[in-house]
DNA sequence: CCTTTCAGTGAACATCCGTACACTGAAACT
DNA sequence: AGTTTCAGTGTACGGATGTTCACTGAAAGG
């Protein structure tokens, strides 16, 4: 069991798990076309260059399937809020910054961002409430990031989520908007980055005034 | 062509905008299980009671039957802004007025929203684009009432339009939630209510303080 | 009264679908 | 060396899919 992989080239695990991620990759892009729901099982073994009933082998369903792109794409997420919280502390450029952050990830793994907000409410029941459960853990994160800014520390935690909700919420937005914007014209990201930027703004002002109107 | 109709009961286009009007429905009806790219044509036909290639005698093609979904549910959606502008213009209770119109039109046309949360991101590209550009409609007629507002009648068209987007995308993710939300449970969408109603006092403070800081 | 229009019919089609089943062959283990 | 495991194969199936075409029959028009 616990042998040394004898052959040079790859162990079988290996080979499973590059088929794995083989199924995962075809799949995000095939669901970026017509939905998770409308994914075809022959489609997708085909674009793997696999056999249909090879599919069985690493996913019992469909679903399960789903929820291991959730997984997947939810990864890269957290990998951006880390990423985020270790830039500058400072109130003035943190909202810059993040919103760069934002951006870039969503051009890198694009196809992950895609799948969130494509399944995000249109998918099936079961993924729709993995990816509902992710970003309330995202939320409950970046509630308590928020907590350490410099008038927000005597808020109430549900205050702070209610706030991190309204932020998510307007930067699943950006993301999906960025996506469907064309490559081809620069000028009308920027002005999603600026629209993004401007609402975090917007957000921040009113929790600095809040309770005091 | 101009008579008037002989028959008691009901005319031929009676009849065929009664049966336009029974494929809306019952689309409506299916693609809130799986969405608008899973729609199947022959169990849409067989739900409305007709043949599948009748479908052909009130729509070319399905992004036909999409496109005109969005016009049927976005009309709900101008009946709900009209009602709230109806309302009194006083800031205090014109946040609770309007969540709790948007709370009731959810319930009653249920059918309506769920189809644009679920296309609006995740639909067929022709269905998704005719969802954005009515949103974006909607956002500029909220724009216009927002310039009304006491302390907004100074800003700038751009950034009455960033403001009304964070509100409506705020929105859209209430009704969303409303309509996850158990319907054994009124506690929970109780809860929903609260936190759409504090996001938009955030919202709105953020406004009041603008520029300020 | 005769003709036209046209919403809905019903059979037929080629194609795709998911899955069951017995199989192969090489890697992994004893 | 012999045996087991198992990722992937290949066939075959019953059923659902979208679209075609010629049709029916009643309402509408002349």
């Amino acid at each position: 069991m616990r042998r040394v992989e004898s052959t040079a080239a790859e162990t079988r695990q290996q080979r499973k798990e590059r088929t794995r991620q083989a199924i995962l990759d075809a799949a995000l892009e095939l669901v970026a076309e017509e939905g998770l729901a409308a994914l075809s099982l022959r489609q997708l073994t085909k674009a793997v260059g696999i056999v249909p009933t090879a599919f069985y082998r690493h996913f019992s369903s469909v679903d399960e399937l789903g929820l291991a792109l959730v997984d997947r794409s939810f990864a890269s997420l957290r990998d951006m809020i880390r990423e985020t919280r270790r830039g500058n502390p400072e109130l003035s450029g943190v909202i810059r910054s993040s919103v760069a952050i934002l951006v870039q990830h969503v051009h890198s793994d694009r196809t992950y961002y895609r799948f969130i907000a494509r399944e995000r409410f249109g998918g099936v029941p079961v993924v729709r409430r993995a990816i509902r459960h992710e970003l309330e853990l995202f939320e409950r994160e970046l509630a308590t990031d928020l907590a350490r800014l410099p008038h927000l520390d005597t808020w109430t935690a549900e205050d702070l989520r209610v706030m991190a909700n309204l932020i998510v919420n307007a930067m699943v937005a950006t993301a999906e908007d960025i996506l469907d914007a064309p490559p081809e014209r620069p000028e009308v990201e920027r002005e999603i980055v600026r629209t993004a930027e401007k609402q975090l703004r917007l957000i921040v002002v009113g929790a600095a005034n809040w309770r005091s109107t």
